[in-house]
DNA sequence: CGATATTTGATATGATGTATAACAATTATC
DNA sequence: GATAATTGTTATACATCATATCAAATATCG
C-alpha cells in the first residue's frame, strides 16, 4: 500500500532534551488514526514484509547475502543441473532480471554456470563449494536469528500457522 | 527474498498443443523442489504481498488507485488538518518521495495542500469531495472483492488472526 | 532583539526492483 | 531445409526507495 523502509511512527529521536513536542495535554498533536487502514490485509502485509527483510539483512549481514540472493542459493542445491529459465521463473524472476543477479554470485564464486552438453543454449547452474560453505553459515545466522526472533514473539504454533496462510494466498489466491 | 509480480512456477500457456514438456515419465523436468524455501516465512511473506496488491489493483482499476494512493486517501479522511510530513511518517514513506505522490492526487483533484495559517512553511491536506467519493467506491470495491475473496480463501476467523499476526511483526519486530 | 538551529516542503540524484522488446545462437518442428 | 521456438543476454523504461541539499518559515537561546 505504502510503506518504505523507513522508521515511520514519527519515531522521537531519543536523545533530544530540548523540543517543544511534549504538549501531551491536547488532543493536537497526537499520534495519527490508522482508522480502516489497519483492517487491510495489504497493508499489514507489506509492513511485516518489510520488517522481516530488513531483519533478514541484518542477520545474515556478515556474509554479505539478500533475501533473494539466499533464495537463490537454496534453490540451487536443492535443485541442481537446473537452467537460468527454471531457477528464475520458480522465483518468479524474470529472467533478463536474472542475469545481474547471476552475475553478482557468480562473481564472487558463489555459484557457476555451466554449459549444458545437451542443449548448447542453456547454462546449468551449480553451488560452488565455497557457494555451500556460505549458504551453511547463512542458514545457521537466519536459523538462530531471524526465525527464532519469530518464534519468540508469536510462539511456534502460531508462526507456522502464519506461514501455512501465507503460503495458502501465494500458492490459491 | 526473490519474487517479482511474474507468474512463476512456468505456468505452461494452457493453450499449445504442441510441446515437447509432457515427457512426465522421467524424472527429469519435473517442478523445481522448494525444499527450505517454503519454510522461510519471508519468502512466503513476499509472495503472499505481492499476490495481494496484484488483486488490490485488479479489484480497484477502474478508480486508477494503487494501494498507496489509497492508503493515503483512507489516511487523510480519518485525519483532517495534518501536513505532509506527519502523513507521509506515519505510511513509512519518505517526504522527498511524497512530494510526487501527492502531486499525482492533487492534480486529479483527490485531495488538496492547504497553507497552514499557524505555521506557513507546513501544507495542511484535506480530501477533496471528488476524493471523498472516489475513496468511498474503491471502499466497496476492496470489501466486495478484494477482502470477500480473502474471507472466502482463509474464512473470517483466519484472516483476522493473520491480521493480527502480521500487525504484531510490523509493531513489535 | 538577533544569531543560530530546526522544521517543512521541495529538488536533484542515485540505487534498486521490475517489466518489455529485441537479438544471436541454438534447438525444435514440420 | 525452412520456419518457429527457446535460452541467455542486452538495452531500456519505469516505479520504488534513499540521501543530500536547499529556501522559506519557525523555534530556540544568548
Amino acid at each position: 500500500m505504502t510503506v518504505s523502509k523507513t522508521d515511520a511512527a514519527d519515531s522521537a529521536k531519543a536523545s533530544r532534551p530540548t523540543r517543544k513536542e511534549p504538549r501531551n495535554g491536547g488532543p493536537e498533536g497526537a499520534a495519527l488514526q490508522l482508522g480502516e487502514l489497519s483492517e487491510h490485509l495489504g497493508y499489514a502485509l507489506k509492513r511485516a514484509q518489510l520488517k522481516i527483510f530488513d531483519d533478514f539483512l541484518r542477520c545474515v549481514a556478515p556474509l554479505q547475502l539478500t533475501p533473494a540472493q539466499f533464495s537463490v542459493l537454496l534453490l540451487l542445491e536443492k535443485n541442481p543441473g537446473r537452467n537460468q529459465t527454471e531457477i528464475a521463473n520458480t522465483l518468479g524472476i524474470l529472467r533478463p532480471n536474472f542475469v545481474a543477479m547471476l552475475d553478482g554470485l557468480e562473481s564472487r564464486d558463489l555459484c557457476a554456470r555451466i554449459r549444458s552438453a545437451n542443449d548448447r543454449r542453456s547454462h546449468i547452474l551449480v553451488v560452488t563449494d565455497k557457494g555451500r560453505a556460505v549458504l551453511a553459515r547463512a542458514k545457521k545466522l537466519v536459523a538462530a536469528k531471524h526465525e527464532a526472533r519469530l518464534n519468540a514473539l508469536l510462539g511456534p504454533a502460531n508462526r507456522a500457522a502464519l506461514l501455512a496462510m501465507l503460503a495458502t494466498i501465494a500458492r490459491e489466491f
